[in-house]
DNA sequence: CTGAAAGCGCTAACAA
DNA sequence: TTGTTAGCGCTTTCAG
């Protein structure tokens, strides 16, 4: 009977008879068979985790959306959770994943965590981490090429005729902000120019983080544009920028590192180093599977992408001429 | 050894002794019970499904994420699926997590899924619906007072001096948009004037969308005030109207049903009917909790809870004097 | 007070 | 070609 359900009734030989028989029987009883027993017995329960920073933020939302589908259609789950960005939690989720067995690992990995992936990884569990990486672990990982992404809105700055363009980041060393941190430099430096950088601590009180940044624009009258790191930095920004009354882009133009919805909508629109979502959700799922396939050798290499991003210019960059 | 480790050492009358062995050895080894073999057991997963319609919008998100935190203090885990309001589809994710066993059930409920709910309830299955619930049926609930909010925010328009509002909602009988509809209707009754309605049918091409509020608009001149009967309308709707080079609040004063980061960012800050997020998530998770306890009794009563709206007045509604 | 054993529902190996 | 059965890891009952 089992093998019948399973879709294995010819490679086992069975007749034609008994897989009908069984089938209407099947049909007959409404039977569903029980996926806790099954996933005891088999050991693989069709199930992914998927561990995000925060998918209440709209990059991690569409990409996760898109994992979800693209796994759904090859006949798997999609479980997830939010570490924002604190490692206890991150540590408390991977741990509740692996007892509820999942068969693989989606992970945007927090920092001080190499600890508990490499347990993962030792377990030989299917993991693919993504938007950034652990330098010091050999692991799958898709992320972007922040570092390109930058120098390129900073020379369309540049161009624009901006010659003070600060840039606003977050207080950590993870891969993805150094590297957005790195393109930015070089630009400058290339061009023989200051850096004016801003790391922000990030905490729940956002009104912190508006004045945090409110004071560094108040303190550097001489600045003619901004590259924010992130999308929320760039919101928080531009609530500290209306504060002070700059306009953009005359006074001030401005860049985000990662699109929203708001920046199509904001009055001016705001440009953007636009991350490609399609791309890292679809190489992200296709590797996990990959792996996930039994045929799969173990180990047989690893799969380590960078993708490129695209600077989509809209009217906060734009200086008058 | 399985009743000290559920602490049923001392009801059990088993030696501190040998509790304390037992705790060591569990200790040296690293024991990790395997959670699926407990699940089949007892037939518990402490799982709870939670179907809302679009976990990308902000109000789910957040609601998903209040119930999610306060769940993982008592021991449960969510698992999310996201219908797009689409009853297949709900149907499907209600079968699946029936299939996993999940011991409650958190519903958004999308049209047309009376029958698939009733087999649950009579399962016996603890479910609580949230935003709209089903007329036909006898569930628990928490819902918002839509009625009460849209009629607030009419009131307040008229206050204002509009004499034309207009009201946006989309093309669903679902009775939170019946509830935020008849507010509308009533208010304008109450002071004798015309309602003027426009039911979009939402689809994925957003930019029909768009161009449907847009010609809706553009064919009222004499409209002076629009509510939107959701977030995502207004956020349609304000493409439309810079389309249509409206001045908000000048030409044409803006509510949006159901709040939005965007609206308090954008130049001029939408008004909004804001809807207690923080109660309904804890309402819905303690009345499904309660029913958990294997101590209640089931079908002891239904709860069904009706909560107030909140208008926050920003420019968009304020008319010049 | 403690150890042995049945059985949750399923799959896969093994007899028949 | 088919029916039978051991056992996945746990809880809980029932002898010891």
């Amino acid at each position: 009977m089992s093998l019948v359900l399973n879709g294995k009734a010819k490679q086992s030989r069975i007749s034609d008879a008994v897989a009908q028989r069984v089938l209407a029987y099947v049909e007959e009883v409404g039977y569903k068979p029980n996926q806790l027993a099954k996933s005891l017995r088999t050991g693989k329960t069709h199930v992914i985790g998927l561990v995000v920073e925060d998918i209440s933020n709209s990059f991690f939302a569409t990409v996760a959306w898109l994992i979800e589908k693209q796994a759904f259609e090859r006949g798997y789950r999609i479980i997830y959770c939010s570490t924002d960005n604190d490692p206890a939690k991150t540590k408390e989720l991977i741990s509740m994943f692996r007892e509820r067995h999942v068969d693989g690992f989606i992970i945007v990995p927090s920092e001080g965590i190499e600890k508990e992936v490499s347990a993962i990884l030792r377990e030989q569990t299917p993991t693919v981490l993504f938007d950034r990486h652990l330098p010091d672990l050999s692991t799958n990982y898709v992320v972007v090429d922040g570092a390109q992404g930058t120098y390129a809105a900073t020379q369309h700055l540049l161009e624009q005729g901006c010659r003070r363009v600060a840039f606003v980041t977050i207080d950590s060393t993870q891969t993805q902000m150094e590297e957005r941190l790195r393109g930015y430099t070089q630009a400058l430096q290339e061009h023989n120019l200051p850096a004016q950088v801003k790391r922000v601590v990030v905490t729940k009180e956002t009104e912190k983080v508006v004045a945090d940044i409110h004071d560094f624009i108040r303190d550097m009258p001489e600045c003619d544009a901004i590259i924010f790191a992130t999308n929320y930095l760039t919101i928080y920004g531009l609530e500290a920028i209306a504060q002070l009354q700059r306009r953009i882009p005359a006074d001030l133009a401005v860049i985000s590192y990662d699109d929203h919805d708001l920046f199509r909508l904001y009055t001016p629109a705001i440009t953007a180093i636009a991350q490609p979502v399609e791309s890292i959700a679809k190489n992200v799922i296709d590797i996990l599977l990959e792996e996930l396939q039994p045929s799969a050798e173990p180990a047989i290499g690893l799969s380590q992408q960078v993708l490129p991003t695209q600077l989509i210019i809209r009217q906060s960059s734009i200086r008058p001429a």
